[in-house]
RNA sequence: GCCCCUAUCGUCUAGCCAGGUUAGGACACCAGCCUUUCAAGCUGGCGACACGGGUUCGAAUCCCGUUGGGGGUACCA
């Protein structure tokens, strides 16, 4: 029992929930997850895009039994399977050119009746082909579609009709002698003992002719399913104009696979009860085919920023490490010291809606000097009284027998108690000076992390900006 | 134009097949609570059966039509 997906390009979104379909379907019913890369046209695939789609998969955490197959490996025997339909007359030669078909379309539309090439030609005497064909003129070969409606039985859809005249003569090889998608297709699910093809709506009028061909070639058939596409806020098919419409883009915003995975798995499906957040063995668990959805979904990348808070907050530190990594490099901390990272990752991860952010909240910890933005510092600066105040919670903070969560915290209440002012009062100035940010985790806990000596540094840098640019009260 | 699919809050959806619910949940949004900041969390609010006909005691649910949305209509996949 097998499962092909067939991604083409760049893996986008829509692929993607395809391969974890599949993949799902397949560990609910076994067999083995096929990937076959749909290749044939060699204008539009090159290695590259491959070797990204095969990696995009990977990060998904998607399992793939078999493959990765390049269809374009097989073109003998697609080519193969043509000659022998033709030898069996159920499929033609045909020497129209493309700009006599185009005319001739036109012509019909015009006139407001439907093209069909089937209908809109007479076929040549037998003997004319015989001789075009000897005088070397160009040909394409076309399938010849059985003259009978053809039911397609959907997965998700049930049973799908299509009227006899809406069934045309398609091509299978090209006037290069390159057979087409659907020839190459069939061809390889035949070869390949391919069970369940799972894909795309967009590929449902297709789905006759495949199964035309699957006839012809004495095969039998798979099960067939046609997913809803996903689309864009504009309610348009997803592209880049709405936003993000790869796995690549969303992993280089800082989303987790996890969470694109959960994301994607219930944009169409549902488990039928209230559960969302859900990983992926609870996934393989709950999935069936029959509660996939009809209907085109909305790419909601709120609810993907919300989902992905949610598993920055509950991945195991080690793995959220793993995933950091690539942004570390970008934001220059390649190289910082592992435990000063662990520890303040743990701090900052739970609080960080994504990688990027993460990356960014626990820059300062391996930097020397801050850089403050000048807004965020106003209300620091319209209190004269702050900077004498801060000089003392550092003195304090220097003569410490040990520099604690505890003890920075004790030292704090104790000066404010002198003082006689309210916690906040240098609270929130102190984690200023200390992070160059007014939030943060918890103020003791990133007193620590900074450390003593940077520390003291820094709130004399910030007390000397205080004077060097107080705020008065008219402005 | 023609063929195919589809229709529940702004969005994702449960409920539909086996008619009787205050039509449920989540994201977003709003308010409150909590709080040392920001998040998170908690509580509450907002908000939908596309429209029109049937069938029925009773329709989101079954049937027909309309409208809307999507896909296809290639020597692309």
């Amino acid at each position: 029992m097998r499962f092909a997906p067939s991604p083409t390009g760049f893996l986008h979104v829509g692929g993607a929930r395809t391969a974890i379909y599949n993949e799902l379907l397949r560990k609910s019913l076994g067999g083995a997850h096929i990937l076959r890369i749909e290749d044939t046209d060699k204008e539009r695939s090159d290695d590259a895009m491959t070797r990204q789609i095969i990696e995009a998969l990977a990060w998904l955490g998607i399992e793939v039994d078999e493959g990765p197959f390049l269809q374009s490996a097989n073109l003998q025997d697609h080519t193969a399977a043509a000659q022998r339909l033709l030898a069996e007359d159920k499929a033609y030669h045909c020497f129209r050119t493309a700009e006599e078909l185009d005319e001739k379309r036109k012509e019909i539309l015009g006139r407001g009746d439907s093209y069909r090439y089937k209908t809109a030609f007479d076929p040549p005497p037998r003997e004319e082909v015989e001789r075009r064909l000897e005088a070397g003129e160009p040909y394409v070969v076309r399938f010849r579609m059985p003259d009978e409606a053809i039911v397609v039985e959907d997965i998700v859809r049930g049973d799908v009709h299509f009227p006899e005249e809406s069934l045309d003569d398609f091509i299978i090889l090209r006037s290069d002698r390159t057979p087409t998608y659907h020839l190459s297709v069939v061809c390889d699910d035949i070869s390949m003992g391919v069970t369940h093809v799972i894909r795309g709506e967009d590929h449902l009028s297709n789905t006759p002719k495949h199964i035309g061909l699957f006839r012809a070639l004495g095969a039998d058939l798979p099960r067939f399913g046609h997913l809803p596409l996903i689309l864009g806020a504009d309610k348009k098919r997803l592209s880049k104009r709405t936003g993000a419409t790869s796995v690549e883009e969303f992993r280089a915003q800082g989303i987790l696979p996890q969470a694109l995975y959960n994301y994607l798995c219930l944009l169409g499906w549902s488990p039928g009860d209230d559960r969302e957040l859900m990983d992926r063995a609870e996934l393989i668990e709950a999935f069936t085919a029959e509660r996939l959805g009809k209907t085109h979904g909305v790419f909601d990348v709120d609810k993907l920023k919300w989902m992905n808070s949610h598993y920055m907050a509950s991945t195991p530190l080690d793995e959220i490490l793993e995933h950091l990594a690539p942004f570390l490099e970008e934001a220059g901390l390649a190289d910082a010291d592992p435990e000063l990272l662990r520890h303040v990752v743990e701090l900052h991860q739970g609080r960080s809606k994504n990688l990027v952010e993460l990356a960014e909240g626990i820059r300062h910890y391996f930097q020397e000097s801050l850089e403050y933005d000048l807004e965020a510092t106003k209300k620091f600066r319209k209190q004269p009284e702050l900077p004498e105040m801060l000089e003392t919670l550092a003195t304090r903070y220097a003569e410490l027998d040990d520099y604690t969560v505890e003890s920075t915290e004790k030292a704090m209440r104790d000066l404010i108690a002198e003082l006689d002012v309210k916690l906040g009062v240098l609270i929130h100035p102190t984690r200023f000076a200390l992070s160059g940010s007014k939030a943060g985790p918890p103020l003791f806990d990133l007193v620590v992390p900074v450390g003593r000596e940077r520390g003291q540094r820094r709130f004399a840098d910030f007390i000397r900006f205080l004077r060097e640019n107080p705020v008065t009260p008219e402005g």
